[in-house]
DNA sequence: ACCCGTTATGCAAATTCGCTGCATAACGGG
DNA sequence: CCCGTTATGCAGCGAATTTGCATAACGGGT
């Protein structure tokens, strides 16, 4: 799916520089290789969650909120992983919160120190479980 | 959509009676008004997780002879992952007494407070480490 | 109030994805 | 080694998602 990477991509480009329009943001995908157009990244920017601030385009300030409670990231390994980074000691309290949303996709989940590891029963199930959990810190 | 009406008759079909063959399910599926292949009842089983034990088929989920010792269910999560959910600090006593059994399939285990990581080879010894696993505790 | 640069959106076409049956391979008990 | 049973590659089909185009809506600056 050209829609998945394209919106990573998206994360990156965001998180490395200042970006201030779409125009400018769809200009960059091409250089990176990602051709669309400028309807496809406002669509984008909205399923991300990307807010406009101060004449640039910044992640949401749900990641400051789910920082607060310990969750740090989110990452998808293979095609039945997940795997939430942490603030060091707090895994196992999100993961606490992870489990108790009983969410359908995911299969059940292993806390390290600062890591957790979320199984979902396939692919499709990962983005959905990724989207979820984010939002469930946002 | 047929197939999730489908796969609740099936779950209801297979609590109410003994069920031998996937030919006997689709027959009785056809009786309730539900057309369906041996193909189709194959992979909803699978995607179930129904599995086949004492020539008939079951839930690998809370029976009275495994969570009495900790067990509560087990899942399949991609390939490679089985996902043991177990009562409450459980976890650790579980998959000492799975590690005790050396199944063949069976790569290695982490246990977390009420979950187990199981990692097997492959796909095919998914399905052998659940069966092989709930028969442990069955 | 009016531009104009920027962003959002209705719609239809294009693309992807899931479900299914068929044919057949793989499995496993006897 | 057979034969009943179960799993799976493949192709077709329909539904759902994604996309681009055209255009509307928005918002800051004058």
């Amino acid at each position: 799916m050209q829609k998945t990477k394209r919106q990573q991509k998206i994360m990156s480009l965001i998180r490395g520089r200042r970006i201030g329009t779409q125009q400018e943001l769809t200009a960059l995908l091409e250089r990176a290789g990602f051709v669309a157009t400028q309807s496809s990244v406002s669509r984008d920017l909205e399923e991300l969650g990307v807010v406009k601030h101060n004449g640039h385009y910044t992640l949401p300030r749900a990641a400051e909120g789910a920082a607060a409670r310990g969750l740090l990231g989110l990452d998808a390994a293979g095609d039945c992983l997940v795997v939430a980074r942490c603030e060091p000691g707090l895994a196992s309290a999100v993961a606490v919160a992870i489990d108790r949303a009983h969410l359908e996709e995911i299969v059940g989940t292993v806390a390290g120190e600062d890591t957790i590891f979320i199984a979902v029963h396939e692919r499709k199930a990962q983005r959905a479980a990724i989207k979820k959990v984010w939002e469930l810190f946002g």
